[in-house]
DNA sequence: AATGAACAGATTTACAAACATTGTTCCATC
DNA sequence: GATGGAACAATGTTTGTAAATCTGTTCATT
C-alpha cells in the first residue's frame, strides 16, 4: 500500500507523518525543528507548510494519528482473542509491547521527562476512560467482577496505572513483566493454579486457549 | 573530631533537617539555597555547616531520614493489623496516605518532575525490594500466593506500581482510591464478597493466618 | 505538486558582566 | 561550648545583549 493511490496528497501527509515521527525518535521533540522533519519526511519545508498551517499542527496531528493507530492495535488484537480472558492478556501484551518497541515514545520519555509526565496526568483520565471502554467486555466477562470482588472501572484504573509504570519504568527483566501478566490474569480469573478440579472458579477456560507465542516479530 | 555532647546536638541537626523539609515543601529542591534553610530552621548558616559538610551532605541525609521514617510508619502501621490481609490494607493506606499528606514530596513532584522520575527509575529497584521486605509477611500469608495464583515477588511488583503511580498521577476522587485498595485487597485475599459459603475460593485459612512472624522490629 | 530561495519577525543561542551562593574562617555572644 | 554572623575566595547562577537560527509567508521555478 504505497504511493499508487489516487490521492497524492494524503500519501505526502502521511510521509510527512511518519518523517516526524521518524525525526522525534531520532532528536526527541524539544529540539525539533521543521528543517528535520524534512531530513528525515524527505519533503521540502514549502511542503510541509502547505500540508500544516504550523509546527503545533503538525505535531497535533501526529499524535492525534498514533492515538489512533495505536487504539487500532488494540482493537485488532482483541478481536483475535476467543475468551475474555485471553482477550485481557492480548491487550495487556499488545500495549507493553508496543511501548517497548516504540522508540518514539522512548525519546519522548527520555529527552522530555516533565513534558511527558505533564501530559501522563493531564491525559489519564481520558486514557482511563479509552481503555475502560477497549477492555469493556473483557473486564466485565472476568470472574471477579461478576463475583462482586473487582469492578470493571477499578480494573480499569489499574491496568492503566500499571501500564503507565512499565512505560514510565520498565522492568530489566522482561520476563518478569511477561510472568507478571500471566500471574495477574490467572488472578483476574480466578483460576486456581494448583490443578485441582474446581470448576466453580469462576472461569475455567482461560489457561486452554492461552496460545503462548507472544513475540510474533514484526518491525 | 565528633562532637562531644550528644544530646543538645541531635536536637540542632533534626531542626535543621525539619527545616529542609520546610523549606523543600515551600520551595522545592532545585532553587533551595542553604539560606532558605535557615529561614525555615532558625539556624545561622554556620551552624548548618557545622552540622553538614555540604548542601550535598544535607539533602542526602535528609532524604535518608525521610526514608526511614516512611518505612518506620509502615512497620508500625503493619504491626497495628491483626490478620495478613488487614496488614496489607493498612500498608496500602498507609503509603497512599502519606504520600497525599507529604507536601515536600508533593512540591518535589511539582517542581522538579525529571528529577523525580529519574530518581524514581534509578531506585525503582530498592524501592521494590524494600517494599518486599515489609510486605512479606503478609503478602505471603495470602490467599492467592499459597494457592500458587500469583507470588509475592510479583504482588510486591504491582504494588510498587501501583502506589507510585498513586503519587505520580493522584486520583481525583480519593473515595475511588480508597475502594479501589479494597477491592485489591478483596481481589488478593480471595474473600468473596457476596458471602457465600464457597469455601473454594483459593485458599481458606488466609485471614486468619499467623501475623506475628514478620513484624518484629527490625533496624 | 513540489521545490527552493528570499524574507520579516519571533526564538534560541552565546557569551560576558553582574549577581548570588557555597563552603571556610574567624571572632563575638549567649 | 554551641550558635550567630561577618568577611572572603571560589564557584554557580541570572541577566543583558548581539549573533545565529527558526518559523511562517510569498513567489518564481521545475
Amino acid at each position: 500500500m504505497v504511493e499508487a493511490t489516487p490521492d497524492a496528497t494524503i500519501a505526502t501527509r502521511e510521509r510527512i507523518l511518519d518523517g516526524a515521527r521518524e525525526a522525534i525518535a531520532l532528536h526527541g521533540v524539544a529540539k525539533l525543528g521543521m528543517a528535520d522533519i524534512c531530513a528525515t519526511s524527505g519533503m521540502s519545508r514549502g511542503t510541509l507548510y502547505r500540508y500544516f498551517g504550523s509546527r503545533e499542527e503538525l505535531l497535533l496531528e501526529l499524535s492525534r494519528r498514533e492515538a489512533e493507530r495505536f487504539r487500532d492495535e488494540l482493537l485488532a488484537a482483541a478481536r483475535e482473542a476467543a475468551t475474555p480472558e485471553e482477550q485481557l492478556r492480548l491487550l495487556l501484551e499488545q500495549v507493553t509491547q508496543e511501548v517497548q518497541k516504540n522508540r518514539a515514545l522512548q525519546r519522548l520519555l527520555e529527552s522530555d521527562p516533565a513534558r511527558v509526565l505533564a501530559a501522563i496526568r493531564a491525559q489519564f483520565t481520558t486514557i482511563r476512560g479509552q481503555l475502560r471502554e477497549i477492555l469493556g467486555g473483557a473486564l466485565e466477562a472476568l470472574a471477579p467482577v461478576e463475583s462482586g470482588l473487582v469492578d470493571a472501572d477499578h480494573l480499569a484504573d489499574w491496568v492503566t496505572r500499571l501500564l503507565l509504570t512499565y512505560y514510565l519504568v520498565p522492568d530489566a527483566e522482561p520476563e518478569r513483566m511477561r510472568s507478571g501478566l500471566a500471574a495477574m490474569h490467572r488472578m483476574l480469573a480466578g483460576v486456581d493454579a494448583s490443578g485441582e478440579g474446581e470448576s466453580s472458579s469462576p472461569v475455567e477456560g482461560a489457561r486452554r486457549a492461552s496460545r503462548s507465542s507472544n513475540s510474533d516479530g514484526d518491525a
